[in-house]
DNA sequence: GGAAAAATAGAACGATCGTTCTATTTTGTC
DNA sequence: GACAAAATAGAACGATCGTTCTATTTTTCC
Protein backbone atom coordinates (compact mmCIF):
# COMPACT_ATOMS: atom_id res chain seq x y z
CA UNK A 1 0.00 0.00 0.00
CA UNK A 2 2.50 2.63 1.23
CA UNK A 3 5.61 2.02 -0.02
CA UNK A 4 7.51 4.29 2.90
CA UNK A 5 5.10 2.19 5.78
CA UNK A 6 7.38 -0.88 4.15
CA UNK A 7 10.45 0.59 4.61
CA UNK A 8 9.77 1.37 8.12
CA UNK A 9 8.83 -2.49 9.31
CA UNK A 10 11.22 -4.20 7.01
CA UNK A 11 13.81 -2.14 8.79
CA UNK A 12 11.85 -2.22 12.50
CA UNK A 13 12.00 -5.92 11.91
CA UNK A 14 15.92 -6.22 11.25
CA UNK A 15 16.63 -3.78 14.22
CA UNK A 16 14.27 -5.11 16.25
CA UNK A 17 15.92 -8.91 15.90
CA UNK A 18 19.35 -7.95 15.61
CA UNK A 19 20.21 -5.31 18.33
CA UNK A 20 16.91 -6.45 20.46
CA UNK A 21 14.10 -4.23 21.48
CA UNK A 22 16.11 -2.30 24.46
CA UNK A 23 18.69 -0.59 22.22
CA UNK A 24 16.59 0.26 19.49
CA UNK A 25 14.31 3.36 20.03
CA UNK A 26 12.73 5.04 17.07
CA UNK A 27 14.98 7.30 16.49
CA UNK A 28 17.20 4.09 15.38
CA UNK A 29 14.42 3.10 13.11
CA UNK A 30 13.82 6.54 11.85
CA UNK A 31 17.27 7.26 11.23
CA UNK A 32 18.47 3.13 9.77
CA UNK A 33 15.37 3.53 7.38
CA UNK A 34 16.48 6.95 6.28
CA UNK A 35 12.50 8.42 6.83
CA UNK A 36 11.53 11.21 8.89
CA UNK A 37 10.07 11.00 12.29
CA UNK A 38 6.65 12.47 11.27
CA UNK A 39 6.48 10.17 8.52
CA UNK A 40 7.15 7.00 11.32
CA UNK A 41 4.37 8.81 13.51
CA UNK A 42 1.85 8.97 10.27
CA UNK A 43 1.75 5.75 9.56
CA UNK A 44 2.03 4.27 13.46
CA UNK A 45 0.59 5.54 16.78
CA UNK A 46 3.52 5.33 18.69
CA UNK A 47 6.58 2.33 19.40
CA UNK A 48 4.14 -0.12 20.64
CA UNK A 49 2.12 -0.22 17.14
CA UNK A 50 5.79 0.11 15.06
CA UNK A 51 6.42 -3.15 17.44
CA UNK A 52 3.00 -4.58 16.50
CA UNK A 53 3.67 -4.14 12.64
CA UNK A 54 7.02 -5.75 12.43
CA UNK A 55 5.56 -8.73 14.51
CA UNK A 56 3.13 -8.92 11.45
CA UNK A 57 5.50 -8.75 9.04
CA UNK A 58 7.92 -11.07 10.69
CA UNK A 59 4.85 -13.47 10.76
CA UNK A 60 4.03 -12.95 7.10
CA UNK A 61 7.44 -13.59 6.16
CA UNK A 62 8.28 -16.38 8.39
CA UNK A 63 5.94 -18.39 7.36
CA UNK A 64 5.83 -17.49 3.44
CA UNK A 65 9.61 -19.07 3.95
CA UNK A 66 7.90 -22.11 5.53
CA UNK A 67 5.68 -22.49 2.64
CA UNK A 68 8.62 -22.20 0.04
CA UNK A 69 10.41 -25.09 2.10
CA UNK A 70 7.66 -27.41 2.17
CA UNK A 71 7.28 -27.07 -1.48
CA UNK A 72 6.69 -29.59 -4.21
CA UNK A 73 7.35 -32.18 -0.83
CA UNK A 74 5.19 -35.10 0.17
CA UNK A 75 5.60 -37.81 3.26
CA UNK A 76 7.67 -37.06 5.63
CA UNK A 77 9.45 -34.26 4.44
CA UNK A 78 6.93 -32.35 4.20
CA UNK A 79 6.56 -32.33 8.53
CA UNK A 80 10.64 -31.64 8.00
CA UNK A 81 10.34 -29.17 6.14
CA UNK A 82 9.23 -27.64 8.75
CA UNK A 83 12.88 -27.76 10.00
CA UNK A 84 14.58 -26.39 7.22
CA UNK A 85 12.53 -23.79 6.97
CA UNK A 86 14.15 -23.09 10.53
CA UNK A 87 17.83 -23.50 9.32
CA UNK A 88 17.23 -21.73 6.34
CA UNK A 89 16.17 -18.84 8.55
CA UNK A 90 18.85 -19.10 11.03
CA UNK A 91 21.74 -19.30 8.16
CA UNK A 92 20.17 -16.05 6.80
CA UNK A 93 19.41 -13.93 10.00
CA UNK A 94 21.82 -15.49 12.84
CA UNK A 95 19.48 -17.06 15.70
CA UNK A 96 18.54 -14.54 18.34
CA UNK A 97 16.08 -16.58 19.44
CA UNK A 98 12.42 -16.07 18.25
CA UNK A 99 11.49 -12.31 17.91
CA UNK A 100 7.90 -13.37 19.19
CA UNK A 101 8.79 -14.13 22.57
CA UNK A 102 11.97 -11.52 23.15
CA UNK A 103 8.74 -8.54 22.45
CA UNK A 104 7.03 -10.29 24.75
CA UNK A 105 9.85 -10.32 27.11
CA UNK A 106 10.17 -6.50 26.44
CA UNK A 107 7.03 -4.96 26.48
CA UNK A 108 5.54 -7.32 29.23
CA UNK A 109 2.03 -5.50 29.80
CA UNK A 110 1.34 -4.60 26.30
CA UNK A 111 -1.76 -6.52 25.35
CA UNK A 112 -1.82 -6.32 22.41
CA UNK A 113 2.30 -7.01 21.58
CA UNK A 114 1.39 -10.38 23.61
CA UNK A 115 -1.95 -11.19 22.10
CA UNK A 116 0.50 -11.44 18.67
CA UNK A 117 2.81 -13.70 20.75
CA UNK A 118 0.12 -16.22 20.99
CA UNK A 119 -1.55 -16.30 17.85
CA UNK A 120 2.33 -16.71 16.53
CA UNK A 121 2.66 -19.63 18.54
CA UNK A 122 -0.85 -21.44 18.03
CA UNK A 123 -0.82 -20.77 13.87
CA UNK A 124 3.23 -22.46 14.48
CA UNK A 125 1.46 -25.40 16.61
CA UNK A 126 -1.44 -25.38 13.99
CA UNK A 127 0.66 -25.62 10.91
CA UNK A 128 2.50 -28.28 12.99
CA UNK A 129 -1.21 -30.38 12.58
CA UNK A 130 -1.65 -29.29 9.04
CA UNK A 131 1.43 -30.53 7.54
CA UNK A 132 1.30 -33.71 9.48
CA UNK A 133 -2.31 -34.32 8.11
CA UNK A 134 -1.00 -33.51 4.48
CA UNK A 135 1.71 -35.72 4.75
CA UNK A 136 -0.65 -38.81 5.83
CA UNK A 137 -0.96 -38.92 9.23
CA UNK A 138 -4.71 -39.16 10.77
CA UNK A 139 -6.27 -36.34 12.53
CA UNK A 140 -6.06 -38.27 16.16
CA UNK A 141 -2.08 -39.13 15.56
CA UNK A 142 -1.56 -35.75 14.03
CA UNK A 143 -3.04 -33.92 17.42
CA UNK A 144 -0.76 -36.37 19.17
CA UNK A 145 2.75 -35.95 17.32
CA UNK A 146 1.78 -32.28 16.32
CA UNK A 147 2.92 -30.73 19.99
CA UNK A 148 6.09 -32.84 19.81
CA UNK A 149 6.83 -31.80 16.62
CA UNK A 150 6.38 -28.21 18.11
CA UNK A 151 7.88 -28.56 21.11
CA UNK A 152 10.91 -29.81 19.01
CA UNK A 153 10.92 -26.70 16.69
CA UNK A 154 10.65 -24.75 19.91
CA UNK A 155 13.60 -26.45 21.71
CA UNK A 156 15.67 -25.82 18.61
CA UNK A 157 14.95 -21.57 18.06
CA UNK A 158 15.96 -21.24 22.34
CA UNK A 159 19.27 -23.88 22.07
CA UNK A 160 20.21 -22.36 18.55
CA UNK A 161 19.66 -18.90 20.59
CA UNK A 162 22.87 -18.90 22.87
CA UNK A 163 25.68 -19.58 20.81
CA UNK A 164 24.42 -19.19 17.28
CA UNK A 165 24.72 -23.36 17.51
CA UNK A 166 23.05 -24.25 14.28
CA UNK A 167 24.26 -27.40 15.30
CA UNK A 168 20.84 -27.61 17.34
CA UNK A 169 18.74 -27.55 14.31
CA UNK A 170 19.62 -30.52 12.58
CA UNK A 171 19.82 -32.02 16.21
CA UNK A 172 16.21 -31.42 16.66
CA UNK A 173 15.32 -32.50 13.03
CA UNK A 174 16.64 -36.02 13.25
CA UNK A 175 14.87 -36.29 16.41
CA UNK A 176 11.81 -35.27 14.58
CA UNK A 177 12.14 -37.85 11.93
CA UNK A 178 13.32 -40.34 14.42
CA UNK A 179 9.89 -39.33 16.07
CA UNK A 180 7.59 -40.02 12.35
CA UNK A 181 9.96 -43.21 11.96
CA UNK A 182 8.20 -44.43 14.99
CA UNK A 183 4.83 -44.34 13.97
CA UNK A 184 5.18 -43.95 10.06
CA UNK A 185 1.07 -42.67 8.88
CA UNK A 186 -1.28 -44.55 6.55
CA UNK A 187 -0.86 -42.73 3.67
CA UNK A 188 2.99 -43.35 3.53
CA UNK A 189 3.46 -46.59 5.10
CA UNK A 190 7.39 -46.78 3.80
CA UNK A 191 9.54 -43.13 4.67
CA UNK B 1 27.99 -13.08 54.02
CA UNK B 2 25.49 -9.91 54.42
CA UNK B 3 22.09 -10.44 55.31
CA UNK B 4 20.84 -6.94 53.16
CA UNK B 5 22.87 -8.09 50.16
CA UNK B 6 20.98 -11.56 50.22
CA UNK B 7 17.68 -10.10 50.96
CA UNK B 8 18.14 -7.72 47.64
CA UNK B 9 19.30 -10.13 45.30
CA UNK B 10 16.19 -12.25 46.39
CA UNK B 11 14.07 -9.52 45.38
CA UNK B 12 15.81 -8.42 42.42
CA UNK B 13 15.60 -12.54 41.10
CA UNK B 14 11.94 -12.62 41.74
CA UNK B 15 10.96 -9.22 40.52
CA UNK B 16 12.82 -9.36 37.20
CA UNK B 17 11.31 -12.92 36.45
CA UNK B 18 7.93 -12.31 37.53
CA UNK B 19 7.30 -8.71 35.87
CA UNK B 20 10.64 -8.99 33.55
CA UNK B 21 13.60 -6.94 33.52
CA UNK B 22 12.42 -4.04 31.44
CA UNK B 23 9.40 -3.53 33.77
CA UNK B 24 11.22 -3.33 37.13
CA UNK B 25 13.71 -0.52 38.12
CA UNK B 26 15.78 -0.05 40.58
CA UNK B 27 13.10 1.53 42.34
CA UNK B 28 11.32 -1.14 42.25
CA UNK B 29 13.71 -3.40 43.71
CA UNK B 30 14.46 -1.45 46.84
CA UNK B 31 10.95 -0.29 47.58
CA UNK B 32 10.29 -4.45 47.59
CA UNK B 33 13.63 -5.32 49.21
CA UNK B 34 12.37 -2.69 51.91
CA UNK B 35 16.04 -1.48 51.51
CA UNK B 36 17.26 2.47 51.17
CA UNK B 37 18.69 3.02 47.80
CA UNK B 38 22.33 3.67 49.34
CA UNK B 39 22.31 0.34 50.54
CA UNK B 40 21.68 -0.90 47.19
CA UNK B 41 24.28 0.87 45.99
CA UNK B 42 26.75 -0.30 48.59
CA UNK B 43 26.63 -3.72 47.42
CA UNK B 44 26.20 -3.52 44.26
CA UNK B 45 28.14 -1.23 41.28
CA UNK B 46 25.11 -0.44 39.65
CA UNK B 47 21.98 -2.27 37.75
CA UNK B 48 24.43 -4.57 35.58
CA UNK B 49 26.19 -5.86 38.51
CA UNK B 50 22.48 -6.31 40.53
CA UNK B 51 21.56 -8.11 37.26
CA UNK B 52 24.74 -10.52 37.32
CA UNK B 53 23.61 -11.09 41.60
CA UNK B 54 20.22 -11.96 40.69
CA UNK B 55 21.33 -14.83 37.98
CA UNK B 56 24.33 -15.62 40.16
CA UNK B 57 21.41 -16.32 42.90
CA UNK B 58 19.25 -18.29 40.55
CA UNK B 59 22.00 -20.13 38.88
CA UNK B 60 22.20 -21.50 42.85
CA UNK B 61 18.67 -21.94 43.79
CA UNK B 62 17.86 -23.75 40.70
CA UNK B 63 20.80 -26.57 40.47
CA UNK B 64 20.07 -26.81 44.32
CA UNK B 65 16.92 -27.67 43.07
CA UNK B 66 17.76 -30.41 40.53
CA UNK B 67 20.20 -31.63 43.08
CA UNK B 68 16.98 -32.40 45.02
CA UNK B 69 14.84 -33.59 42.62
CA UNK B 70 17.66 -36.24 42.03
CA UNK B 71 17.89 -37.21 45.42
CA UNK B 72 17.97 -40.88 45.84
CA UNK B 73 17.44 -41.82 42.16
CA UNK B 74 19.26 -44.54 40.25
CA UNK B 75 19.32 -45.39 36.28
CA UNK B 76 16.73 -43.66 33.55
CA UNK B 77 14.58 -41.91 36.50
CA UNK B 78 17.96 -40.30 37.92
CA UNK B 79 17.78 -38.33 34.42
CA UNK B 80 14.40 -37.75 33.94
CA UNK B 81 14.19 -35.89 37.65
CA UNK B 82 15.66 -32.92 35.63
CA UNK B 83 12.13 -32.68 34.02
CA UNK B 84 10.36 -33.09 37.34
CA UNK B 85 12.95 -30.43 38.65
CA UNK B 86 11.92 -28.08 35.92
CA UNK B 87 8.28 -28.68 36.51
CA UNK B 88 8.62 -27.72 40.27
CA UNK B 89 9.87 -24.86 39.50
CA UNK B 90 7.38 -24.36 37.01
CA UNK B 91 4.77 -24.93 39.19
CA UNK B 92 6.24 -22.73 41.95
CA UNK B 93 7.43 -19.58 39.95
CA UNK B 94 5.06 -20.08 36.72
CA UNK B 95 6.57 -20.67 33.34
CA UNK B 96 8.10 -16.91 32.06
CA UNK B 97 10.71 -18.95 30.06
CA UNK B 98 14.78 -18.69 30.86
CA UNK B 99 15.27 -16.23 32.82
CA UNK B 100 19.40 -16.15 31.36
CA UNK B 101 17.62 -15.77 28.11
CA UNK B 102 15.31 -12.80 28.92
CA UNK B 103 18.48 -11.27 30.67
CA UNK B 104 20.56 -11.46 27.71
CA UNK B 105 17.41 -10.50 25.46
CA UNK B 106 16.66 -6.78 27.99
CA UNK B 107 20.91 -6.19 27.85
CA UNK B 108 22.49 -6.87 24.85
CA UNK B 109 25.29 -5.42 24.75
CA UNK B 110 26.65 -6.44 28.42
CA UNK B 111 29.50 -8.49 27.90
CA UNK B 112 29.09 -9.63 32.01
CA UNK B 113 25.46 -10.85 31.32
CA UNK B 114 26.18 -12.60 28.19
CA UNK B 115 29.07 -14.68 29.63
CA UNK B 116 26.87 -15.99 32.69
CA UNK B 117 23.95 -17.01 30.05
CA UNK B 118 26.81 -18.63 28.22
CA UNK B 119 27.96 -20.37 31.61
CA UNK B 120 24.76 -21.29 32.66
CA UNK B 121 23.80 -23.56 29.67
CA UNK B 122 27.09 -24.97 29.12
CA UNK B 123 26.52 -26.02 32.71
CA UNK B 124 22.88 -27.35 32.05
CA UNK B 125 24.02 -29.25 29.35
CA UNK B 126 27.15 -31.05 30.94
CA UNK B 127 24.84 -31.71 34.04
CA UNK B 128 22.55 -33.47 31.30
CA UNK B 129 26.12 -35.54 30.45
CA UNK B 130 26.85 -36.57 33.83
CA UNK B 131 23.38 -38.06 34.77
CA UNK B 132 23.44 -40.03 31.92
CA UNK B 133 26.88 -41.11 33.05
CA UNK B 134 25.24 -41.67 36.38
CA UNK B 135 22.53 -43.54 35.66
CA UNK B 136 25.04 -45.75 33.78
CA UNK B 137 25.81 -44.93 29.76
CA UNK B 138 28.94 -44.73 28.09
CA UNK B 139 30.90 -41.62 27.85
CA UNK B 140 30.18 -41.58 24.56
CA UNK B 141 26.74 -42.49 24.27
CA UNK B 142 26.09 -39.41 27.19
CA UNK B 143 27.93 -37.59 24.55
CA UNK B 144 25.58 -38.12 21.93
CA UNK B 145 22.45 -38.21 24.43
CA UNK B 146 23.14 -35.38 26.72
CA UNK B 147 22.29 -32.91 23.71
CA UNK B 148 19.11 -34.28 22.99
CA UNK B 149 17.83 -34.44 26.77
CA UNK B 150 19.13 -30.59 26.88
CA UNK B 151 17.08 -29.92 23.43
CA UNK B 152 14.05 -31.32 25.30
CA UNK B 153 14.67 -29.29 28.50
CA UNK B 154 14.73 -25.85 26.60
CA UNK B 155 11.87 -26.97 24.32
CA UNK B 156 9.89 -27.35 27.52
CA UNK B 157 11.00 -24.18 28.98
CA UNK B 158 10.03 -21.75 25.93
CA UNK B 159 6.83 -24.31 25.24
CA UNK B 160 5.38 -23.94 28.73
CA UNK B 161 6.24 -19.54 28.63
CA UNK B 162 3.74 -19.08 26.39
CA UNK B 163 0.46 -19.98 28.07
CA UNK B 164 1.48 -21.08 31.72
CA UNK B 165 1.51 -24.63 29.71
CA UNK B 166 3.02 -27.12 32.22
CA UNK B 167 2.04 -30.07 29.96
CA UNK B 168 4.93 -29.37 27.50
CA UNK B 169 6.81 -30.02 30.80
CA UNK B 170 5.18 -33.71 30.93
CA UNK B 171 5.44 -34.10 26.91
CA UNK B 172 8.89 -33.55 27.08
CA UNK B 173 9.74 -35.89 30.00
CA UNK B 174 7.86 -38.38 28.00
CA UNK B 175 9.92 -37.93 24.68
CA UNK B 176 13.24 -38.00 26.72
CA UNK B 177 11.81 -40.93 28.28
CA UNK B 178 11.33 -42.91 25.09
CA UNK B 179 14.46 -41.59 23.84
CA UNK B 180 16.50 -43.24 26.56
CA UNK B 181 14.05 -46.34 26.85
CA UNK B 182 15.59 -46.82 22.62
CA UNK B 183 18.57 -47.22 23.52
CA UNK B 184 19.05 -48.59 27.12
CA UNK B 185 22.43 -47.88 29.32
CA UNK B 186 24.90 -51.14 29.68
CA UNK B 187 24.63 -50.46 33.65
CA UNK B 188 20.82 -50.57 33.64
CA UNK B 189 19.47 -53.12 30.73
CA UNK B 190 16.54 -52.96 32.52
CA UNK B 191 14.13 -50.06 32.55
C1' DG C 1 27.94 3.62 76.83
C1' DG C 2 30.27 5.62 73.14
C1' DA C 3 32.61 5.60 68.70
C1' DA C 4 32.59 3.80 64.01
C1' DA C 5 30.17 1.87 60.47
C1' DA C 6 26.03 0.94 58.11
C1' DA C 7 21.38 2.12 56.78
C1' DT C 8 17.84 5.47 55.82
C1' DA C 9 14.96 9.08 53.41
C1' DG C 10 14.83 12.05 49.99
C1' DA C 11 16.36 15.53 47.01
C1' DA C 12 18.88 16.44 42.75
C1' DC C 13 21.42 15.53 38.38
C1' DG C 14 21.96 14.00 33.80
C1' DA C 15 20.88 11.12 30.13
C1' DT C 16 17.72 8.67 27.32
C1' DC C 17 13.58 8.28 24.83
C1' DG C 18 8.82 8.56 23.23
C1' DT C 19 6.01 12.03 21.52
C1' DT C 20 4.37 16.49 19.62
C1' DC C 21 4.87 20.58 16.97
C1' DT C 22 6.39 23.98 13.43
C1' DA C 23 8.27 25.68 9.42
C1' DT C 24 10.26 24.27 5.01
C1' DT C 25 10.81 21.34 1.08
C1' DT C 26 9.60 17.71 -1.99
C1' DT C 27 6.39 14.89 -4.48
C1' DG C 28 2.43 13.64 -7.12
C1' DT C 29 -1.60 15.09 -9.98
C1' DC C 30 -4.85 17.66 -13.04
C1' DG D 1 3.02 25.15 -14.02
C1' DA D 2 -0.02 25.29 -9.83
C1' DC D 3 -1.98 23.31 -5.93
C1' DA D 4 -2.62 19.87 -2.38
C1' DA D 5 -0.69 16.25 0.13
C1' DA D 6 3.19 14.07 1.90
C1' DA D 7 7.84 14.14 3.63
C1' DT D 8 11.58 16.43 5.88
C1' DA D 9 14.68 18.48 9.53
C1' DG D 10 14.93 19.75 13.86
C1' DA D 11 13.64 21.87 18.02
C1' DA D 12 11.10 21.18 22.30
C1' DC D 13 8.39 18.79 26.00
C1' DG D 14 7.61 15.58 29.56
C1' DA D 15 8.41 11.34 31.73
C1' DT D 16 11.26 7.69 33.24
C1' DC D 17 15.31 5.96 35.26
C1' DG D 18 20.05 5.13 36.72
C1' DT D 19 23.12 7.36 39.61
C1' DT D 20 25.14 10.53 43.08
C1' DC D 21 24.96 13.19 47.16
C1' DT D 22 23.72 14.96 51.85
C1' DA D 23 22.01 14.98 56.29
C1' DT D 24 19.97 12.05 59.79
C1' DT D 25 19.14 7.84 62.19
C1' DT D 26 20.09 3.19 63.46
C1' DT D 27 22.99 -0.67 64.28
C1' DT D 28 27.32 -2.94 65.56
C1' DC D 29 31.15 -3.74 68.39
C1' DC D 30 34.83 -2.97 71.82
Amino acid sequence: MSKKRDTIVETADRLFYREGFAATGIDRVVEAAEVALGTLYKHFQGRSALVVGALDHREATYFARLEEAAAGLEGPPRVLSLFDGLLAWAEAEGGNGCLFLRAAAAHPLDAEIRTRVRQHKARYLALCRRRLREAGWEATAARRLAPQIFLLLEGAVAAAAQLGDKMAVSQARRMAAELLQREPAPGNPRQ
